[in-house]
DNA sequence: AATGAATGAGCGTTCATTCAT
DNA sequence: GATGAATGAACGCTCATTCAT
């Protein structure tokens, strides 16, 4: 037939059939951009299929339902905020440095994912198998509760924290801090109110300066 | 803006009609008892008007879309958090002390809405601009600002807090602390955390007892 | 409003609106008239409601899914066609006479529903629970059965037939009568043909002369 | 016409590509299982190719559209009932003998395909104009006739029938007698019933004994 | 010959909403 | 005030089919 031939076409313009191979991808962010600015229910399949260029039967081949997609947009996003988070981690620093490392690479993330963070903060909630973010954050708590753990074994925290609990009232002291720097409600003053929470919290875990 | 919110006014007496319980409250119980299982894409008008016991009509009588009807359920809701909250404040009492009632009484709220919560946090708030979880919880915060103000001049709190951000932070770590005990996460140890949660407040802001 | 003004208007075209209480029967009778030329899966929701003159969602109101509605067709139909068979054992017939009664009330079954015909016999066939037209059938076949016992007694009927075997045998050359006589098979010659079909019946089912 | 109904030659050797079984006849064997369960309109083409294993453009290799396959498979299984009963014809013997063998002929081709009857009497129907069951039958119907008349002057069979009504009476008689002891209408008792048939025709249509 | 990603029309169905009663 | 039949737009989704590989 005319295959050769075409087949000789260093692989130009199809402007229908065949696949690019980022079908999903295409979806996956005409989904996030859409859903930045509606709720879920206000956006349509044929919305999302159109935005991305793609035909609507395409849209199955890749999410078996419309909520389906979000489970799988929600996980992507929060793949690489986990990414983000668990790197603070990994270095072998103090708790009382730490949490200044976690305030910054929060406040990152919520920067990176403005547009799209409201979104995942409200109604993905509901369609895990269940409570997600809480499940989410866990890891993140636990290993913070060890670290205290060892520093209070060097005697750099105080002996009376019990370490889950701590971890917890940091972490959410962090995330606080973490979403107000990057929402712009200390506009001009971020860096004085993250030094003033990395103070709050040294002096709420700090081991007293021996005399 | 004026238009969707406003359809509260409790009607009077109207002796012809089927349902002897007031039809809009009726409504907005079912709504509530649907929402705590389903999301607001899930349910419809007709469920609601059927698990409410009146007509498909009746609904239109009472709200305008169904979009209203959330909004009158949020607020409603809202209405009585921010009461329990608010009733906190009243009372004349250092922050030390303000700080132990707040998380009691975050941790009833949380309690006696357990089942609408979600739904709160998630669907919700993306249906008004105005009326993100941010917005909601800001006069608290603003009033906190300002009684820790009075109590640094009192001599009570630290002279270098930022009145605005402590604020900020001691807000955050009571949410965790309320829907901590609340959501059994800590389980059986609900008192020993709200008191090292208090104390951990204490020290990152209380005045060093003066030698 | 323009209420009391509308409403004196002695209730003439409206174009649009409410009910004529007859959309249930508009839909099967559209429904009807397309399936005697189309498949089911070829007559669509759409096409029916255009042919009925009914909004879509009203189909909905009467049927709960497309399937349903040919069940309930089938019924209307299956009814009706009873009703005309039933009313041919009510009177007090010997069965030799009661035949050739049968043959005429089926060729007028057959002749009346000769568009829907084709239809129920194939495809509603597999729409109930099961084998619908076996069960059809079944208690006319019971009813012959009887009959021919009490023929049999008095004497008309030959003593050695089993009379549930007699009855089906009789009623599937009864059938075949009845759709070749109103189907056109014996063009011309209905009569003769009908003559011979209850001939045949009778020496096969009639007790011999007494010498 | 001539179209859609032959995609039945049997392709040759291909040594290449995944199936060892032909992948046509795969997926009629497919096609078949799935349409003994369920309606035309109920099973897709996916379906089918998942049941057969091939590709879902494998299947247009060999059937021009869905339609088609229904063609070729109802065409393939009345292909072998045909071969069937006509076997019944090729013996020399006479009418009366020859009712018993076609009873026990259809009774066998009723048990061998009673997975598929049902779509075969019902929906296969519908497909072509030229393909109801009355056509398919009235070839066996006529050579039943011409049988019947040779009988007739062989003075076997009555000289007042005429043939071509009784050939009708009688395979209609044979084919609920078929049904009837394939079915289990009769269970237990299906020689009794047979036999009964058989002397029910007898009677309906031997030549009376000369005396 | 065989594949399977892509298509896009069109399905059955449900929805929020209206309004004559 | 209350009803509920009727609406028709719009939905999520599946389908039969195509064709570059």
């Amino acid at each position: 037939m005319t295959k050769a031939l075409d087949a000789s076409e260093p692989r130009a313009k199809r402007s229908r059939g065949r696949p690019r191979g980022d079908a999903r991808e295409r979806i996956l962010r005409a989904a996030r951009r859409l859903l930045a600015a509606q709720r879920y229910d206000e956006v349509s399949v044929p919305e999302i299929v159109a935005a991305a260029g793609v035909a609507q039967g395409t849209f199955y081949l890749y999410f078996e339902t419309k909520a389906s997609l979000i489970v799988a947009l929600a996980d992507e996003i929060q793949r690489a905020i986990e990414a983000k988070i668990a790197a603070c981690f990994s270095s072998d620093v103090p708790v009382i440095e730490l949490v200044g490392r976690l305030i910054d690479a929060g406040a990152a993330v919520c920067r990176d994912h403005a547009d799209i963070l409201p979104f995942l903060r409200s109604e993905a909630l509901l369609f895990g198998e269940s409570r997600r973010s809480e499940e989410l954050r866990k890891p993140h708590v636990e290993k913070l509760a060890s670290l205290i753990q060892r520093d209070q074994r060097a005697g750099l925290l105080r002996r009376d924290l019990t370490p889950a609990y701590a971890a917890r009232l940091i972490s959410a002291t962090l995330d606080q801090v973490a979403r107000d720097v990057a929402g712009g409600s200390v506009s001009g003053n971020e860096i004085a109110y993250r030094d003033e929470a990395i103070a709050f919290l040294r002096r709420a875990i700090a081991a007293e300066a021996r005399s």
